[in-house]
RNA sequence: CGGGGCGUAGCGCAGUUUGGUAGCGCAUCGGUUUUGGGAACCGAGGGCCGCUGGUUCGAGUCCAGUCGCCCCGACCA
């Protein structure tokens, strides 16, 4: 491709708006444009770092036998008012109403329906497995858009749904999604984990989110330094050290002054003990009724498991009038001691110690010397708190690191809730009728392209993985002008491309000075410079974008160099993501 | 939705305090010189100052309303 016939509008300055690195880099290198919040278009460069995206999912979602339709975005509300979630999903789903009044959303996802469509088309445990798979945009109102491409409201997902006959299928159909997941995203060239992940809303026995390693990430991954374990930290068990003797309780309850003393550390601080020894009490609102939860100050309540020990379907934090109500203080000052109507529940750890300090329920009082067993009218004891850096890992009890990521995948296990809900059916070997079990998979194709820039840049710009770069060599002749430099240029642009390799052509009449600094913004992998410096040596110089490293190679035999230091510098890029 | 902030040329911004001819840098167009890391000079074009209403002789600037956008919290690929 001749850069002077592709429209890469590219900014020296970043725009305004723009946060993280990979929404500054795409709009800077020219690859999207905002159209309003949330919703972007995508230009030439950006289209074509997608589209190799898409291909490398494509092939080995085919390879791992799903089958690629395309469904409508726009769904009738009628299905969602089946399966339930016409009230469940709230206002990310956008709905409208059509010139006849009729209901309609944007589909956020399509589990609907893929599940309508299947029960009016299978009939026979014959026709299974069957997996489905769309590439297609969708739409979810976000509450906040931010990030760019990283959480946009319309964006580009890939979405797959399996039906098997029985739980084994269902397994098999899992795996061998999980299995293409791990070749998809190695293939991109990203540093990712698959962790095991809460089912959020969804339900369903087991599901993994495959994360992008990256600073920016809005997840958190509790990741063991010696086995293979690894979990979001919503989902990551916390296992203690066997439980110490009961210990004696100490001194009774006595009420300490704390004016003003809010915030663990204040109330620790001011009454002379470690952080831990404080109760941190935090009321949560679980499906409209208020429930206590404990855990030591230095810890921090993990609402998802929360949600889980109650089989709630919705934990939030208690709004401070409902913490106020039900404690009868202003907020800093709720504890368990006396707290009268409230279920309350332990995190674990809090019953290895005793001789806590915790809010009264007074204004500007706290409690010293609370023994939980003696003097709190506990409803349960649970893990409830978040895993930190502290703790062991729960699969072989060695040290874990925590470290952030991007969410770009994530397969469920879901059951036969929308199947019931749905009504899909099929007829076993007996001629019996049976819910279909079902499993979805989705991976963020936009998000994908965001989160390769996040892992993959430097203070120039883009650093792009060959398999997902527009182009993956791009030549820059010094000098349009230079006849020579010109035509060696042109020479291994058309040889490169004839061996089916992407490569762009810096044509332009543009000053050096520009050219470098533009093909170090987009990223490609490889660079060749091609000068009458060089030419009057016989070489043509190359450039590891990653790396830097710069070498010559003969310009007589460029061709076949070039094919050479190419094996290598794809050979490094395995080596550094591993 | 709550909290904070911003809307002035394609992009980045000044001007608003104290009302009085709408500016700067980059980009764009023409020209000359330049050409191995975002060139220099000369010249030119480009503005419903987000929108609506109000105050005023006069509003980018003051007042009211409204729309849009961004950042921090709860959602998710």
């Amino acid at each position: 491709m001749l850069q002077s016939h592709i429209y890469i509008p590219t900014l020296k300055e970043t725009p305004a708006d723009a946060e993280v690195i990979s929404h500054k880099l795409l709009l800077r290198s020219g690859m999207i444009r905002k159209v309003t919040s949330g919703i972007y278009t995508y230009l030439p460069l950006g289209l074509r770092a997608l589209e190799k995206i898409s291909r490398i999912v494509r092939e080995e979602m085919n390879a791992a036998g799903a089958q690629e339709i395309l469904m409508p975005m726009v769904q009738p509300g009628d299905l969602w008012q089946e399966s339930g979630r016409w009230e469940h999903y709230g206002k990310e789903l956008l709905r409208f109403k059509d010139r006849h009044d009729r209901h309609y959303c944007l589909g956020p996802t399509h589990e609907e329906v893929v599940t309508a469509l299947v029960r009016d088309e299978i009939r026979s445990y014959r026709q299974l497995p069957l997996n489905l798979y769309q590439i297609q945009t969708k739409f979810r109102d976000e509450i906040r858009p931010r990030f760019g491409l990283m959480r946009g409201r319309e964006f580009i997902m890939k979405d797959a749904y399996s039906f098997d006959r029985d739980e084994a299928g269902a397994d098999a159909s899992y795996q061998a999604m999980y299995d293409a997941y791990t070749r998809i995203f190695t293939r991109l060239g990203v540093r990712f984990r698959a962790v095991a992940a809460d089912t959020g809303s969804i339900g369903g026995s087991f599901s993994h989110e495959f994360m992008v390693l990256a600073e920016t990430g809005e997840d958190t991954l509790a990741v063991c330094r010696r086995c293979a374990y690894a979990a979001n930290v919503e989902k990551a068990e916390v296992r203690l050290p066997a439980p110490t003797a009961p210990q004696a309780a100490g001194a009774p309850v006595a009420a300490v002054s704390t004016p003003g003393m809010r915030t663990v550390e204040e109330v620790a601080g001011y009454v002379g003990v470690a952080p831990h020894q404080v109760l941190k009490t935090v009321l949560v609102d679980a499906d409209g009724s208020l429930v206590a939860v404990l855990v030591r100050g230095d810890r921090e309540v993990n609402l998802v498991k929360v949600k889980n020990h109650l089989g709630a379907t919705v934990v939030d934090l208690a709004v401070p009038e409902a913490v106020e109500r039900a404690t009868g203080a202003p907020l800093g000052f709720a504890g368990p001691v006396g707290l009268r109507g409230v279920p309350i529940y332990a995190d674990q750890e809090l019953m290895h110690g005793t001789d806590y300090v915790c809010g009264a329920n007074v204004a500007d009082t706290h409690l010293q010397h609370v023994d939980l067993l003696r003097d709190v009218a506990l409803t349960g004891v649970a893990d409830l708190r978040s895993i930190t850096a502290d703790d062991p890992c729960p699969a072989c009890g060695g040290g874990v690191d925590l470290v952030r990521g991007i969410e770009v995948g994530h397969v469920f296990k879901l059951g036969t809730k929308y199947s019931e809900a749905l009504h899909a059916t099929f007829l076993d070997e007996t001629g019996r009728e049976r819910p279909l079990i079902m499993g979805c998979y989705g991976i963020g194709v936009s998000r994908v392209l965001a989160a390769c820039i996040e892992q993959h840049h430097d203070a120039a710009g883009m650093i792009l993985p060959p398999a997902v770069a527009p182009f993956e060599v791009h030549i820059l002749p010094v000098s349009v002008r230079e006849q020579a430099s010109l035509e060696m240029a042109e020479a291994l642009h058309d040889a490169l491309n004839q061996e089916g390799i992407d490569t762009l052509l810096d044509d332009r009449d543009e000053r050096p000075g520009v050219k470098f600094a533009e093909a170090d913004l987009l990223g490609a992998p490889m660079q060749v410079i091609v000068g009458s410096k060089g030419l009057a040596r016989g070489v043509v110089e190359v450039k590891d974008r990653r790396t830097g490293e710069r070498r010559e190679l003969p310009a007589e035999t460029a061709n076949a160099a070039f094919l050479a230091w190419r094996a290598e510098v794809l050979e490094g890029w395995c080596a550094s993501l591993r």
